[in-house]
DNA sequence: TGAGCTACTGACTGTTCGGTCAGTTGACTG
DNA sequence: CAGTCAACTGACCGAACAGTCAGTAGCTCA
């Protein structure tokens, strides 16, 4: 009986994540295709396939359903970039992984990606938004830049420039690179965006 | 008679656009703060200092008073950015006027830049905001900046890279910079940002 | 003074939609 | 097969809110 519950509990939470992460996936669709409030529960549960009644089951309010569905991709996307960047040698290398990262997960995952540039421009108006903790994983990324520029500049391999500063640069050119390309004013191969965005980054830092 | 009524019009027209503006700053700032879902048309009626009946005898709807707001600003601004771009010289001088003039306009209308870049975000997931035919104005101000990097490029000034892509990389940059002063991560003197954004792209772009 | 007129008002209406909960279904058990 | 239970359902509720319109205030002019 004691070695039968939890045997029980993770086959039933099993289910669970099931159906959470199917209502997550019905959800970043209706959001990414309608925006936060043009987006009804209804139309969530009707994609998913279940009734509204069972979206309840499992995300206490349709804000929950949101943030869950913006934090599934980005701490997957947070993750895959810190990784690629950290795998990279010459501060060259960094800037390139970054951006080349961000710019093949948008490819893959454009619903998110939308979200995700959504959320970016209403946390200018939205106070609600800067609260959730979500403010901090942008920051972060950023962040991984600025060390790299830092270790960068004391290694001679760029010129001695505001870490920072540059940082925010590098992450604005490529949120906006992404941007266009989901909006469709930009199209051609990844690597030849890639390619163009990292010489004008690099000729723009490096000590000559 | 006849020469009365066009006064009497006249009189009774300048009262309507005072009345019209009034109605729009209050909008803007409303706007501004909690975005277009957030606003309610009442709190603007309040903040506009008039009954919401009031408010629907100047506009039709509130989507009319949220681009009339959009459009408003955003025309002052890409004329502004346009003379400003016209009037320097080198491509050199283009780029900073593109660049400061955003910047120094964002410091002075934050209520019009919330909204114009909660907006820029939205368009990405509303299809509705890209019909409305200001897709066109934001498009325009990048082809401002493409013009001038061609001619730079026939003249010598800058290497040869594809325009289109400088620009729109260039726009990102200053979009970037404007956003993270309305959130409050960049601080500091503009003209230092300008400096510091300028001869970023600046480096990135000239023919050494 | 009062008749006419227009800018303005704010209570009201219809609708949309987030969230609830009494009831149903169907799997499992003894 | 009957009984139990948990997952699921969808009609329903109440709040929020865009938009309306009958009524008021106050100015103008005869």
């Amino acid at each position: 009986m004691i070695s039968e519950t939890p045997q029980r509990r993770t086959k039933k939470d099993v289910l669970a994540e099931f159906r959470q992460a199917e209502i997550l996936a019905a959800a970043q669709g209706v959001f990414a295709e309608k925006g936060f409030a043009g987006a009804s529960v209804d139309e969530i549960a009707q994609a998913a396939g279940v009734a509204k009644g069972t979206i309840y089951l499992y995300y206490p309010s349709k804000r929950d359903i949101y943030f869950a569905a913006l934090r599934e991709g980005l701490s997957a996307l947070a993750a895959k970039t810190q990784e690629k960047v950290w795998g990279a040698e010459t501060l060259h290398d960094k800037i390139r992984a970054y951006v080349e990262t961000k710019l093949r997960y948008c490819d893959e995952h454009r619903d998110f990606f939308k979200i995700y540039f959504a959320e970016l421009g209403n946390m200018v108006t939205q106070h609600e938004t800067r609260d959730s903790g979500f403010e901090k994983v942008f920051l972060d990324q950023v962040a991984l830049l600025e060390d790299a520029i830092r270790l960068g500049e004391s290694l001679g391999e760029a010129r001695d420039l505001p870490a920072r500063y540059v940082a925010f640069a590098i992450a604005n050119l490529t949120r906006g690179a992404v941007t266009q390309r989901l909006v469709g004013w930009t199209e051609g191969s990844i690597e030849r965006e890639v390619e163009l965005l990292v010489d004008l980054a690099w000729k723009g830092i490096s000590s000559q």
